[in-house]
DNA sequence: TTATAAATGAGAATGATACTCAATTATAAC
DNA sequence: GTTATAATTGAGTATCATTCTCATTTATAA
């Protein structure tokens, strides 16, 4: 997708929920989607402060709140009392293989076990509309 | 496992950390195994208050960690920031299928899924600690 | 029994996130 | 473009789960 038309998408979204399309809105998206990392709020708050831009962190967990139900982030949590946000704009879906250790995240994506969430859903009458799948364990480095 | 039986592993488990055998920790251990549910560490203390066990909130956190640590029970993060425990004495793994609506929670357990889990973090040069996966959506009746 | 290191409880501290509210601003109708 | 107005913003405060502090109590091992 093209900055324009992702903006554009991003206008409609706000409009449809009757929320307005300001400046610190954009500048919130454009630093996620520009980055392929698993940041949290401050981090966000941080890097969009070291650009110069002016968002205060109330705007920034607000936005985040919005990009997540708009579909344009996915928030992680990673058990450590923090969440991390990720862009999924021009991203396939995927879940996260984590070191305990030193905290690399890798992303993983598996269709056997995309299918099976559906069966069980199914098998238990849920419609399914979100997984949370995280495997923690030890990279090759941090084994040593 | 009896309960005799469990006791004395947990005497031997505190023993090895250097912990000491307290009638606090053994009420909550007791507390944790007699049930099946998911509980938070607020209710877990309010129903060891309701039978007249004073254990308080600080030692029922201090103790969870202690029970999750060395295998008794396991912490679940279901995304509210509130952590939930569920015993893993005479309990087979599984993991969990949510309602957003109710909050309804099913136990679920797939092996081509746990196996499939194994061949990703060997593939990553990982070795696998734990995993956390959940799968959201609503129920049969929350659908209506 | 005694010495001692560990545990306990009550309340204070912490830290991420949500809320409050006065001042500002995007939006839509004119 | 003005204007009216409801939404947004920012700064600070509040909240809430969890952790920490520390004086007192207690389990343990000699």
């Amino acid at each position: 997708m093209t900055d324009t038309a992702l903006l554009e998408k991003f206008k409609a979204a706000l409009k449809k929920e009757g929320l307005k399309y300001t400046p610190q809105r954009v500048a919130v998206l454009e630093e996620i989607i520009k980055d392929e990392g698993h940041r949290e709020s401050e981090e966000i708050y941080l890097d969009l402060k070291n650009q110069g831009q002016h968002v205060s962190r109330a705007t920034v967990y607000r936005t985040m709140d919005i990009l997540v139900s708009n579909g344009f982030a996915r928030k992680l949590n990673l058990g450590d009392g923090r969440a991390r946000y990720e862009s999924k704009v021009n991203s396939p879906h995927h879940d996260h293989l984590v070191c305990i250790d030193c905290g690399l995240i890798i992303e993983f994506m598996d269709q056997d076990i995309e299918d099976i969430q559906e069966q069980i859903a199914d098998q238990h009458d849920f419609v399914l509309k979100r997984h949370i799948h995280q495997l923690f364990g030890l990279c090759k480095t941090c084994q040593k």
